[in-house]
DNA sequence: TTGCTCCTCACGTCACGTGAGGTGGC
DNA sequence: TTGCTCCTCACGTCACGTGAGGTGGC
């Protein structure tokens, strides 16, 4: 008596859920079949036919709401619209093959996040007596400015990279680090930053280490700022202690930007 | 005065909208940080680094649900998430990938629908005589076949071509196709299925034509009557004659499947 | 009665995007 | 006043999936 199969036949015979048929249904991919007594869905070979065309469309990546216009188009418009098509799903395959290598480079620690070369100067500072908190904090501290000036970033490195061979500067570095436990009024800053700013002066060469990062367009300033205010909140005396260096070197005639108003201070 | 970068600048930094960022801190992934004045968020350099951080997991296909947690792991559980967060990835690429193949053979006719030898017993059909719109019904009805029936696909397909040597059957199935045009009780078709049932029981061997697509399990009886059936109601007298010939067969002995009960007739 | 298939809403998923309607400082 | 950036809802996208609550035939 009644004739066609049933949804679930239907699914199955075509490999999908019913609640993929329904929503074709909805979508107006697929018209609706007759009812039988039951109010089921009755399927028919045309009805069988359509679903296996929509299906076959819709498995090679085009979009339901294309397939209808798709199947109904002649053979010209059939075989642009493909090509469309194979145009997006090349552009999602390069997408998802760059995040595979995003996700290969950070399975080995901040493969990503950092450089080679930044990998390499980071594993250098323990020989030099850095401990292994002070080198998380360069860590961090390189990973912000690559992100925020990447433009910069490799001329910096270098150049800081290159001042690790001058044992003074190192030690005058590590005592920086030291500094940054301190409490930001402790008289020791004071003594040190003009240390610190004495090193600069007797060797200008160095001083491309501050230059390097500094404004090239209207935003730099705010991320130089962001970058020399890293981890402020933990320690204040390092935000003291720089600001000091900055003011001494200044008033010894070096020009280093003018802090944006109103992003810093 | 106003400490940190607007929410603009911070997105311009890590290169996304300022719609992703607010998406962040309503998932959580990301705190809110304090609020000036004019109640703008105000973020400082611990934020942005935050922020380059989700970032970067987010970029590499990392689902935000799992960026959280991922961050605040330690290094074992780290390397086994991404592990498998790379795992979908590849799961994904080769879904693609076979998408784009599937989409690149749509692009020369049926490609995805049919096989290649399919294809290639379709273009016989003009030079036997048979009209295009008789190779496109064919088509059709292969098409269905092959999805409801691709185990017996293959070896059906062969024998058919196999019988396509045979002048006399030829010419016996373009009457046939003629047939379907006519009206169902036209007195012709009788003749037509007895010719029909003749050939096949005076060629034993052809009979495999009929039988390679029939019952294998319980469903197949079901997707046999969908192919027979197939453009029933374009063209009725299709089904009145192969009705006829099958009912012929039988009463001269040939094992044919019974109809299911409450699917066909 | 139990189990199975079917039915129709209505809401959820994922990573944001898109308005709508409004504020604050130049 | 105009233009720009910011604010908070609330709903949309895409291809379905997941219940909730109910029916019909064995």
């Amino acid at each position: 008596m009644s004739r066609g199969v049933t949804i679930g036949q239907a699914a199955a015979f075509v490999g999908v859920t019913i609640k993929t048929i329904r929503h074709y249904h909805r979508l107006g991919l697929i018209d609706e079949p007759r009812r039988d007594g039951s109010d089921y869905r009755r399927y028919g070979s045309d009805d069988l036919l359509r679903l296996v065309r929509v299906r076959t469309l819709a498995a090679a990546g085009v979009p339901l709401a294309e397939i209808g216009p798709l199947l109904d188009a002649g053979g010209e418009q059939f075989t642009t619209a493909v090509a469309d098509v194979e145009q997006r799903l090349n552009e999602r395959i390069k997408n998802l093959t760059a995040q595979r290598e995003m996700l290969r480079r950070l399975a080995d620690a901040d493969g990503v996040l950092l450089t080679d070369r930044a990998r390499a100067f980071l594993d250098r500072l323990p020989d030099l007596g850095v401990t292994a908190n002070d080198v998380a904090f360069i860590r961090e501290g390189l990973v912000l400015t690559r992100a925020l000036i990447p433009e910069g970033f490799d001329d910096y490195l270098a150049r800081v990279d290159r001042a690790l061979d001058d044992t003074q500067f190192v030690e005058l570095n590590k005592r920086c680090l030291q500094a940054a436990a301190w409490e930001p009024d402790d008289p020791r800053i004071e003594k040190l930053a003009t240390a610190m700013a004495d090193y600069f002066l007797a060797n200008p060469a160095s001083l491309d280490i501050l230059t390097s990062l500094q404004a090239r367009n209207g935003d730099d300033d705010a991320r130089y700022e962001l970058i020399k205010h890293h981890r402020k909140d933990q320690a204040p005396a390092w935000v003291r202690l720089t600001d000091l260096v900055e003011k001494r070197l200044r008033s010894a005639g070096v020009a280093l930007v003018v802090p944006a108003k109103g992003v810093a201070k």
